[in-house]
DNA sequence: CCACTAACCTATTCACGTC
DNA sequence: GACGTGAATAGGTTAGTGG
């Protein structure tokens, strides 16, 4: 199914491959095992305390929960239920897309129903929607609109009748990522980032400098948003309504954080399930070498060494004990100063160079709120030792970086549409 | 070269908001 | 309650990293 990614031609059409750091995937994989199935609000507050974006902690667990199931224990159980774990983790609300912003997508579906990265972020720099939610729209648009007629280049998804699971036939994959028409994405003049063409280095997105940069990836110079583009019309009510406060208080509605993090009620009694299911009274071990905590620690401003507890905690792999060092090798690993300056981004660093290498994950000065759900977890955890020991692990280390994307606040968002002066929209 | 795994995809199903 | 559609899950594939 995967869609033969026809194209080995178009290099920013998958985003950045990040690179999580040791400490990362410890925080994650401690989670994990309190609670595969992690709702909104846990996976956006480990997110802010990785620095790395929710939707790519969503997307760990996803291929955690499969490489598990592969591994081991059979897939059948834990099949999310109710009252696994806990009350069910509330999930993301639902998000209101505006009929203009709907129109908008809908063109941009039009052209091409596979938008890499570029594009998808310049739609949401388009429609002040997040990317994640844009790439799940087009994944619904995809599902609820088989192609039909022809009417554009390519087309025809040469697939099964409806439904023929191309699951176990081949892919065709001719059809997906049809030769596009040029990938513009409709407007006025897309960032040239979003039209991509085909051989072009990636851009130099949002992996970099996350809480520098405030427009990741399709910083082209210039405006970014100038392609906005909306229908004669309808200017005004552009700004999605973000679920969190639906009643529009405009207070800066995060447009592509996501909307709902203020409270987090959840977040509370999960902790508190989670401790009373494991029964963990409360292992917080001091950490000797407090060393490597510094790896994350910029996340958590008031908070001790998460990163410390974390180790201690998890106990990785065979060290059931609470404040046992966990394998002496990660610690080294995560005590490297190179690293940590890295981390710290700051220069003379050994890090990768922000431009091409990878998006490495990496701490970010975060929020202050909420305390640290990694330490609370990190000590329930501290029961369970990870039998599937993190396989092999290899320490993706040191980067500086973090995803956070910053994007148009609402104030610039609703500036550029006043920019425009109404281009007329192709369609419609 | 190869193993590992992040990123993506399809197919399905769940669930919220409207009518 | 039906309907439209956003969100999530399982499971398969692709491709970047690093040993």
């Amino acid at each position: 199914m995967a869609r033969a990614r026809v194209s080995p031609e178009k290099p920013g059409s998958r985003r950045r491959r990040l690179v999580l750091k040791p400490s990362q995937k410890d925080a994650l994989q401690a989670l994990f095992q309190q609670n595969p199935y992690p709702g909104i609000a846990t996976r956006e507050r480990l997110a802010r305390e990785l620095g790395i974006d929710e939707s790519r902690v969503q997307v760990w667990f996803q291929n955690q929960r499969r490489r598990r199931s592969k591994q081991s224990r059979p897939p059948s159980e834990h099949v999310r239920q109710e009252g696994e774990g806990g009350p069910t983790e509330a999930r993301r609300k639902r998000t209101v897309i505006s009929p203009s912003q709907t129109r908008i997508l809908v063109q941009a579906f039009t052209r091409d129903r596979f938008p890499g990265i570029a594009a998808r972020e310049e739609l949401a720099r388009q429609t002040g929607i997040p990317e994640p939610r844009i790439q799940i729209w087009f994944q619904n648009r995809r599902a609820r609109h088989p192609q039909r007629s022809p009417s554009g280049p390519g087309n025809g998804r040469a697939q099964g009748p409806g439904g023929a699971p191309a699951t176990t036939t081949t892919p065709a994959p001719e059809d997906r990522r049809a030769p596009p028409a040029p990938l513009m994405i409709f407007v006025v003049q897309p960032s040239p980032a979003a039209l991509q063409p085909s051989g072009r280095p990636p851009p130099p997105p949002q992996g970099a400098a996350p809480w520098a940069a405030c427009s990741p990836a399709v910083t082209a110079p210039g405006l970014p948003g100038q392609g906005a583009i909306l229908p004669p019309g309808q200017p005004e009510t552009h700004i999605p309504r973000w679920p969190e406060s639906p009643s529009g208080e405009g207070t800066a509605p995060p447009l592509e954080p996501q909307p709902q993090a203020p409270s987090l009620p959840s977040s509370t009694s999960l902790l508190d399930e989670l401790l009373a299911a494991t029964g963990v009274p409360d292992t917080q071990a001091p950490s000797p070498g407090a060393a490597a905590d510094e790896g994350v620690g910029p996340a958590l401003p008031g908070a001790p060494s998460f990163l410390d507890e974390l180790l201690a905690a998890t106990g990785t792999p065979d060290t059931p004990g609470p404040s046992l060092g966990p394998s002496a090798d990660e610690r080294a690993h995560l005590a490297l100063p190179g690293e940590l300056l890295a981390a710290a981004g700051l220069p003379g660093s050994p890090g990768p160079s922000p431009g091409s290498s990878p998006v490495v994950a990496g701490p970010h000065p975060a929020l202050p709120g909420p305390p640290s759900l990694l330490e609370e977890i990190l000590a329930a955890t501290a029961i369970q030792d990870t039998p599937w020991s993190s396989p092999g692990s290899p320490a993706g280390e040191e980067g500086v970086e973090a995803t956070l994307e910053t994007p148009l606040s609402e104030d610039e968002y609703q500036a550029l549409l006043d920019m425009l002066p109404g281009s007329p929209g192709p369609g419609a």
